[in-house]
DNA sequence: GTTGAGCGTT
């Protein structure tokens, strides 16, 4: 009895799409059935799955045979803990059928109040709705989908040198050693185990030869590593 | 084994 989304969708012709969210990642269409289909018929549940991995994505589709059912389901099931995590459900909007006409058959008493008005009523829900942060989020389902990672690390590295570098020739030129393990770099690595040149051309972009001596180093040359101990520290 | 905003298969 899990044949939901086996073969393709069955009838789509009066069918609502309902989505749910916040779901657990172990969570199937056999263990949401029961509950959606308490509340209306259900006619098909679907839950989109990974190709590679084949694991659930954390949201799943359930298709009501009647509107009214579905909004029932919505407004019951909205918000409820299940398998200890609260899901969100909600209509499906960019589905293949977009039951977008047949909302108004449950929601035209609400539906109402949006009817082609005025256009400024219209921007200004857009732009309301612009004002909420999702566009930012990626579809990438990454193991860790952080927005923020750690500004002022990785790249930053490169650009704290690079500065450094700068502030060196013009503050303290024979101060401190610019970078001697800098200037080692291009030649110790050329391939110590194998490794290709190419690969690290790509993840720097081009902090190689060109980053790391935009106005020539001749300061290598002449300024020696004065002490060990400077470069042991590292 | 991990994660957590979102919109779908033959």
């Amino acid at each position: 009895m899990s044949h939901f989304g086996r073969s393709g969708p069955p009838d789509i012709t009066d069918t609502y799409s309902l989505l749910v969210l916040n779901i657990t990642f172990r969570t199937t269409a056999d263990d949401l059935f029961p509950l959606f289909d308490k509340y209306g018929k259900v006619v098909d549940i679907f839950i989109p799955k990974d190709r590679r991995t084949g694991d659930s994505r954390g949201f799943a589709f359930v298709r009501y045979k009647y509107a009214d059912e579905a909004q029932k389901a919505v407004d019951r099931l909205d918000g409820r803990v299940v398998d200890g995590r609260e899901i969100t459900v909600q209509f499906a909007k960019y589905g293949p059928n977009a039951e977008r006409m047949h909302r108004d058959d449950y929601s035209r008493d609400r539906d109402y109040r949006r009817r082609s008005r005025s256009r400024s009523y219209d921007r200004y829900e857009r732009d309301r709705y612009r004002g909420k942060d999702r566009d930012y989020r990626r579809r990438s389902r990454s193991r860790s989908a952080s927005p923020v990672h750690s500004k002022g690390r990785g790249r930053g590295c490169y650009d704290d040198d690079r500065r450094s570098s700068s502030r060196s020739l013009s503050a303290s030129p024979a101060r401190r050693s610019p970078s001697p393990r800098r200037s080692l770099t291009p030649h110790k690595a050329s391939s110590p185990r194998g490794e290709s040149p190419y690969r690290r051309s790509r993840d720097g972009g081009s902090p190689s030869p060109r980053s790391v001596s935009p106005r020539g180093h001749p300061a290598d040359s002449r300024s020696p590593p004065p002490r060990n101990s400077d470069v042991d520290v590292w």
